[in-house]
RNA sequence: GGGCUUGUGGCUUAGCUUGGACAUAGCGCCGGGCUUCUAACCCGGAUGUCGGGGGUUCAAAUCCCCCCAGGCCCGCCA
């Protein structure tokens, strides 16, 4: 469905023009009628100023002249004046055109473009689990990611590996100066973390380790084939626990970029020459930007006295190669990297390359305080999964007593990705949130589970129903309250994309499934007959097709029994 | 100290970018509903100075200014 022959643009469009047309007025304000109507306007307050008249007399002055025209009458557009507001409904035929799409497998598919965009997403330091702040940041780019390709883009989902980092560097002292013998049946990701937090340890009491991290670094980043080897090998094993965690959340990259690889090839050497020759650079042992055109006090330094590339300048060449491969950038990041990742799209912008855009989410904290690797205070993403699962599996297991251990053990798995997806995705991304077991381990309304329910049921009316004929003319209140909220769904995805807020689906997805449990209540589909029956049961499917494709895109599964 | 950001019933939260008609929902609380399409559900009720103050406007949770409180950032760390 192109944006033209959308149902409801095209009559937003028609209604704005005929508006224009009879006002004069070059903006004319439309917006959604709420519960009094699709679309309203409020031109009448603007005019009344100009015409030294009341809101109320312009605005039923304009609908009687505007409330025959013949295209209102052919789209089904009905106008009418409420006091000073001028309502517009539309007829239960706009709903009937998405109701046809609804029933289709792809509902919502946007059409296909030619735009590939790089999302960058999770890049975790490999220095010990991913956490439940993490996870915050996996969670938000797949479901970008996926709302991405819902809306017909080209995408690849990257995932930035700090192999050559400080942690990374203290990691390694650690393996080669403590007891690092591996527990038996220890995940890899686990294992590092405690051998960073024993290794940190060593650090506060004996400062002077801090000098054999550092020789460590510089050979890293000379490139000592040994140190080197040491490096990939550990942060490897901590990618391979990373990659068990991030499976068990459904979300997936295409390709892991490595950090070191921007010094191997040259690329951050050449970044470096360049921004050398910027009129901003300051060579004076360091090399460093002033950015102070973009707002920003401090330099930004590039590269140290001793010759060694910072960060940022390893930063800046993985960006100069994602503007040179493809036609937007888009990452993920925590909001502790504000000022970088501007300080990053200021320097692109200063080089004439591509910038990014950067979606950032505040953190997730502990009721204790802030999360910290280093100082093992987290609650790990794997464990938060393994007690979610359970709870799962107890709640299945009270409301599915005859089913087989297997089937409840898969219901399970499936009802626990719901409940930490949707407990993370719902919330807005800019705020910050304290994490509270309670809120994870409930299952009920505004919950992940909650929506898959309303999906169930669905499924189980339409298993029950068997075959039957579409009929689409809708009459009770119940029915078009819930049309129009299916309706709605592709302008939610196109919302999600443009401002790059996931979260607006899952508010969606359970607006839906509240709609769609009123009507369950209040109107018998299976015990209807002839039309109704007929008209109901479509409204199910469209209803139950709806939920799950915005259960997918939400990285949820849409399972059929619960 | 400077910058960014958040503050909405007891708790959690939508709406704020694009100002408009009774501020969205959940948890908890009170009262109802399972021999009836899956009660992980539904219906009804109580609970709000939209942090405080000022301003703009016919109209402010929404825009502007000041203040208060929390979070984050301000490294030749990543």
């Amino acid at each position: 469905m192109t944006d033209d022959d959308d149902p409801f643009n095209k009559r937003k469009a028609k209604i704005l023009k005929v508006l224009c047309e009879f006002t004069k007025e070059p903006e004319i304000p439309l917006t959604d009628g709420g519960t009094h109507a699709d679309l309203a306007s409020t031109i009448a307050f603007l005019l009344a100023k100009k015409e030294k008249s009341s809101p109320v007399k312009i605005a039923q002055n304009i609908t009687q002249e505007i409330e025959n025209n013949p295209d209102f009458k052919m789209l089904g557009i009905r106008t009418e004046a409420k006091g000073p507001y001028i309502n517009f409904l539309f007829d239960t035929s706009y709903l009937t055109e998405y109701l046809k799409a609804a029933v289709l497998p792809g509902y919502g598919s946007l059409p296909k473009k030619m735009v590939r965009i790089v999302l960058e997403h999770t890049s975790a330091n490999p220095n010990g689990p991913l956490h439940v702040g993490h996870i915050r940041n996996s969670i938000i780019g797949d479901t970008l990611a996926r709302a991405f390709c819902k809306a017909g883009f080209r995408l690849e989902v990257q995932y930035y590996v700090n192999d050559m980092g400080r942690q990374i560097a203290i990691v390694i002292w650690g393996f080669d100066n403590l007891d690092s013998t591996r527990h038996e049946g220890e995940k890899e990701d686990a294992h590092i973390a405690r051998v960073y937090i024993a290794a940190n340890r060593e650090l506060e009491h004996d400062p002077s380790i801090t000098q054999q991290v550092d020789n460590l670094m510089q050979r890293v980043e000379a490139g000592d084939p040994a140190t080197v080897k040491k490096f990939r090998k550990e942060v490897s094993r901590c990618l391979d626990g990373f990659a068990v965690t991030l499976k068990n959340l459904n979300v997936a990259h295409e390709r892991f970029v490595w950090e070191s690889d921007f010094i191997r090839n040259g690329d951050t050497k050449r970044v470096i020459g360049r921004l050398k020759k910027l009129p901003q650079a300051k060579e004076e042992g360091t090399l460093a930007l002033d950015l102070t055109e973009c707002g920003f006090e401090k330099e930004y330094v590039i590269r140290r006295s001793d010759g060694t590339s910072v960060y940022a300048a390893r930063d800046l060449a993985y960006h100069v190669w994602k503007a040179a491969n493809f036609d937007r950038i888009i990452d993920v990041l925590g909001a502790d990297h504000k000022l970088i990742g501007g300080q990053l799209i200021c320097t692109l912008r200063l080089l004439g390359e591509k910038a990014p855009e950067i979606v950032h989410f505040e953190f997730v904290s502990l009721p204790e305080g802030s999360m910290s690797t280093r100082a093992g205070k987290f609650v790990s993403a794997d464990d938060l999964i393994t007690e979610v699962t359970k709870r799962a599996y107890d709640e299945v297991t009270v409301r599915r007593p005859e089913l087989d251990d297997t089937a409840r053990k898969a219901i399970a798995k499936s009802v626990a990705l719901a409940a930490i997806r949707y407990d993370i995705v719902k919330v807005s991304p800019e705020k910050s949130t304290v994490f509270d077991w309670n809120e994870a381990l409930n299952f009920e309304r505004q919950s992940g589970p909650y929506i898959q329910y309303a999906h169930a049921r669905a499924c189980s009316i339409l298993k029950k129903a068997g075959t039957f004929s579409e009929e689409y003319e809708l009459e009770t209140e119940q029915e078009i309250a819930l049309a129009r909220q299916v309706a709605k769904f592709p302008a939610v995805i196109e919302k999600v994309i443009a401002e790059l807020r996931p979260h607006l689906l899952a508010t969606y997805a359970r607006e839906l499934a509240d709609t769609f449990n009123s009507f369950y209540h209040f109107e018998p589909v299976l015990k209807s007959e002839g039309k109704v029956r007929n008209r109901r049961l479509t409204l199910v499917k469209a209803v139950q097709n709806t939920l799950q494709e915005s259960l997918e895109t939400l990285g949820i599964d849409a399972i059929r029994t619960m």
